[in-house]
DNA sequence: CACAATCATTTGCATCTGCAATAGTCGCAG
DNA sequence: CTGCGACTATTGCAGATGCAAATGATTGTG
């Protein structure tokens, strides 16, 4: 059952994103980008589990369509911090709205105290 | 938080199919089979949302490994049934322990009110 | 200081996936 | 009974993904 709904979820996501020719992967790293400027590539993939290969390749494309963009770490030559644009901060705002409107559809057969208690619930698995 | 279980519980449930070869795709035809012997790859495929290409593709490996075979549709030859072996039908028990084994160890920080809760909320939102 | 081990990131390559096109079959309208 | 549109299954191809090796930087140890 959670992988159908997971499945469900990623392809309403994946729908919400495409206009604006993002992936899950490079949403997620937007989304983090948006709320923590500056951190190293390593650091964004250690928020959600995803692989320094996979995060290298998000920022490729996500550097090219000039939402973000690397720069030196400042104290560390190996290390590349990453920063959102101008357009990155843009598209970042959108980008909620579209989290809460797949949270919503997605969790419209609830009321409010059952989904208080799936929130509790879930969050007792991770 | 749907997400990150569902890849939680794919890398379980993929580790514990690795030894038999299987991927969750073709675990997930299995397990169809198993239950239903003789459905058309397309009933199958609707079992779960799969579509047909990636049907074909799982019945293909699963016919090379020896634990399924394709077999003429009795009324209609454009369709083709389905059928485990005799290697397919053992595995088939295998993957059931596999199935509880994970969803033990995936629910195992909740009670056993919790666990019929989560439940019934999940499926509210299937 | 030199060397080995570790770290942050990237890349080559093999595999997997999804979409769209193909081949063959079937049902039905005229 | 003919032809067209819908159905089953498969396949070619392009892009995505995962692993492991490569690159360059840094740290620690003797």
């Amino acid at each position: 059952m959670v992988q159908q709904i997971a499945r469900r979820l990623n392809r309403s996501m994946e729908e919400k994103l495409s206009p604006h020719g993002l992936n899950l992967q490079q949403f997620a790293v937007m989304m983090t980008v948006h709320e923590f400027d500056g951190l190293t590539q390593t650091e964004i993939g250690e928020r959600f589990s995803m692989p320094p290969y996979a995060i290298s390749r998000a920022i490729d494309h996500l550097e090219q369509a000039n939402l973000l963009k690397r720069r030196q770490h400042p104290t560390s030559r190996r290390a590349l911090t990453i920063h959102a644009t101008e357009d990155g901060r843009t598209l970042g705002l959108a980008l909620f709205e579209i989290v809460n409107d797949v949270n919503n559809e997605l969790t419209a057969p609830l009321t409010d105290s059952q989904r208080e208690q799936l929130g509790g619930l879930l969050k007792a698995l991770l």
